[in-house]
DNA sequence: CAATTTGTATCTACACATTTT
DNA sequence: GAAAATGTGTAGATACAAATT
């Protein structure tokens, strides 16, 4: 769906002839960014292309390819073989997720916080650490992948979440996110292609756009990423690697069950490609009977599996660990070693206190409680036209008959009370088939808001019409 | 000096025809990468002009620029116009400063390792903080600049260093490498270049180097860099920044006085160039009469100012403060949102409490005891020859004579029972015409183990013949 | 100080693969 | 299913600037 085709014909983009100086190249990538900064070129807009420019001006035409390959490392156009041009969508607003000011008049059901009112435990191991009495150790430098004993209880934690790494092959990091940047620093570079799911985190494809990297978005079904989807893409884009988030991806709320995890890991193996396994939710799951192996182990640990744990235990602390192949060490603690320095030793040993004493595991229960009995309030009210909903999660992906901007949509919600954040926000390609909404379920603050919220939400659904449609929260193609 | 200029005829690289694949600039770039990486192709050489191995191979030389220009980018080899194309140094061993493990039985003067034995006020201020009962709002999300409280405290700090920053225009980071990492992911581009002094920390060499990003050394003298080195290198090379430690810089001890930085502040205000001030050490001076106004004052706050804590309070606590311009405001907070997420809130709490109780002035006055006895020691010691070194500093830089190799010079100084460090790690440089130790005068863990630290130092000098030496520290060309 | 060597920037040329028509 | 449209990858030609001789 073209934004704009060729019924206006007159080329989108037309470089003033007169206003042209030498360097060519250059004048003519700074006129298109201009063009496209001041919003004069609106995201979609789909360009002239490369010989019809060359044509007009009377250049030979690799030279504007030189021009738009310009602006597309900058991120601000994107070239599709056979269709042309356009200007990218986010190209100059920027969509990370930050939490919005908690005294602000609405119900927060956007940011995902993680049921952060729970951390008396949290407060307890703080204060425990302290009468312990090895804060002067810890407050030294050294070992700057962590202290022995800490990473011995990061390899505990991640066990019960089938991931089984050789110590060497265990790092700790400021975070999850810190995670992902010193990986992607230490092991690609500029120009990389990565394959990930047609919709992904957020804040990932912002680090991407970041460390200009190029995210490949490859179909997926109800069960993920599909295998022959991402061979296609191998074939199509030489990649380099692959994120995914294999346990209740965020926002799409799959998981991925484990032949597909099979299947999947074969296709890495056969393409080279670097797996990245953010593990952000497999703790919510892990105390079912039979956990699934993690990516990592399937793959015999030749990949990076990250694992943070701000989101299962405490926001304010931000550490994560990470399992990574024998390979990849060396780059990884080297890029480790010059991006952090280390990480906060305090945190980390926060975190290894409410592991070793069990408070961790408790912890992880009370907010799988909470997640149930939020689960329950919203298939309570959306049960009956999202029936595959009663998963657990800190979260759910609502389909919309809506075609309105998401910006539209967000704010309309928002002046009726309630934040909620439009699938666009975490589309890795440039155009949607379908719409959705991710609502937080975990961020309003007590039961009856998020209660509340969840009505406003029904209501709106309702009188836009958007109720009823033909459920399903199965294709999130 | 060229390690290899053409004695030894026959190209240094020879690349075979027969097993030339097409596409040749790929095939070539990984056959000239595989010699590199194997030691075949020493750091140094120089390799063949683009147009000689061109003539050989009967391609276009044009082409051979793609080969060396592919090796550039991953930092393997670097050209200088009218010279040729070098193997980079550092092209493959890492040269980053990773804190020995302590129990191995040497004395550490290489390792900067900032007094870290003193921290029973910072055992206080942690117990303080948890009493105070407020972690609960601490381990939520919310600012993730840092809360209003702990950024009012840093402001305070920076004041007395010469900063004076809008509120809005502070930021919280996770440490000064994670802070420079933010910075130069917002606000520069794979590719761009920065000026930095010929002699400069290492770290950042090392993360200039994962971010793509060229660093271009720029002569200096005995007040730091020289401002019309600087705008010649404007002028040859469209630099995009510069980074500059002015107080006491690691690793050369210089402190730019006040009328050389108002001449650099002159020349970067006319090239429009980013300031990057690190300002490490800015805090051993406070107690001094006079603060020299800090760079980020004299460009009227256009500019970036980072002020790590580790080294002035405590090493495992990861905090630093920036002050940046609000021309880059936007972009840095973004950056700050997509690679942290947030800073740990219980070391910026920490570091605010040690700050508003008044112990952060006391443990830096402290420090500074601590520094001026080191210092003695050290001028007890090497008074006659290097007269300058009396100043207050962590480390100093002792000129050498031996043209031994870098690893060889410190694996003796080792084997002897010290570490140091060369001064080939801190070299922005291909090639140094003096070369240097540093040494740490904070990190032997004891004025007894430092003294005959430096004893060993002083034997070796003499017995290889460095001393005596025409002395002179301000020359640090 | 002019000629030469050498790397860099820019523009041109062409073959190819995919998508659309 | 063939032809046309369109972006991408690779190679070549030329002008230029800095450093060396």
């Amino acid at each position: 769906m073209p934004v704009n085709s060729f019924d206006s014909y007159p080329l989108t983009w037309k470089p003033d002839k007169a206003s042209l100086q030498t360097p060519y190249c250059r004048s003519l990538a700074e006129d298109l960014e201009k063009n496209i900064r001041s919003g004069r070129l609106q995201a979609g807009t789909k360009l002239p292309p490369q010989r019809e420019i060359a044509d007009y001006l009377d250049l030979n035409y690799t030279t504007i390819t030189r021009v738009y390959e310009t602006c597309k490392k900058k991120g601000l156009v994107y070239g599709v073989v056979g269709r042309g041009t356009f200007v990218a969508p986010h190209a100059t607003e920027e969509t990370a997720l930050i939490s919005g000011d908690p005294r602000e008049p609405y119900i927060e059901l956007g940011a995902v916080n993680g049921f952060s009112e729970y951390s008396a435990l949290v407060e307890e191991a703080t204060s425990a650490v302290i009468e312990k009495g090895y804060l002067r150790d810890l407050y030294a430098y050294s070992y700057p992948a962590g202290h022995p004993h800490q990473l011995a209880a990061g390899m505990r934690w991640m066990e019960q979440l089938g991931v089984h790494p050789k110590e060497e092959n265990v790092a700790i990091f400021s975070g999850a996110q810190n995670a992902l940047t010193v990986m992607m620093l230490s092991l690609f570079s500029p120009g990389d292609r990565i394959a990930t799911d047609f919709y992904t985190y957020s804040n990932f494809m912002e680090l991407a756009k970041l460390l200009r990297i190029v995210l490949i978005p490859v179909e997926g079904d109800g069960e993920g990423m599909r295998p022959d989807a991402l061979e296609q893409q191998c074939r199509l884009n030489r990649l380099q690697g692959i994120y995914l988030m294999p346990a209740y991806a965020n926002p799409t709320t799959v998981t991925v069950p484990l032949s597909r995890r099979r299947d999947l890991a074969d296709v890495i193996r056969r393409n080279h490609l670097i797996l990245m396994e953010d593990d952000i939710a497999a703790w919510l799951q892990a105390s079912e009977q039979k956990t699934i192996p993690s990516m990592y182990d399937l793959l015999d640990g030749r990949s990076i599996y990250i694992c943070g744990m701000s989101k299962s235990l405490c926001p304010g602390l931000r550490i994560a660990y990470a399992a990574f192949g024998g390979e990849y060490r060396k780059q990884i603690l080297h890029g480790l070693a010059n991006i952090n320095i280390k990480t906060s030793s305090f945190d980390a040993e926060v975190i290894t206190e409410l592991i070793l004493s069990g408070a961790a595991y408790k912890i992880a229960e009370q907010k799988r409680r909470m997640t149930r009995k939020t689960g329950k309030i919203f298939t309570d009210l959306f049960g009956d036209i999202l029936p595959d909903s009663g998963r657990e999660g800190y979260f759910r992906w609502v389909p919309i008959a809506t075609r309105e901007p998401a910006a539209v949509v967000e704010k309309d919600l928002l002046r009726r009370g309630i934040r909620v954040y439009h699938s666009q926000r975490f589309s890795a390609a440039q155009e949607e088939d379908r719409h959705y909404l991710r609502v937080a379920l975990c961020s309003a603050g007590s039961p009856t808001k998020l209660e509340s919220g969840l009505h406003t939400l029904r209501t709106w659904m309702e009188e836009t019409g958007e109720i009823p449609l033909e459920a399903s929260t199965k294709s999130c193609s």
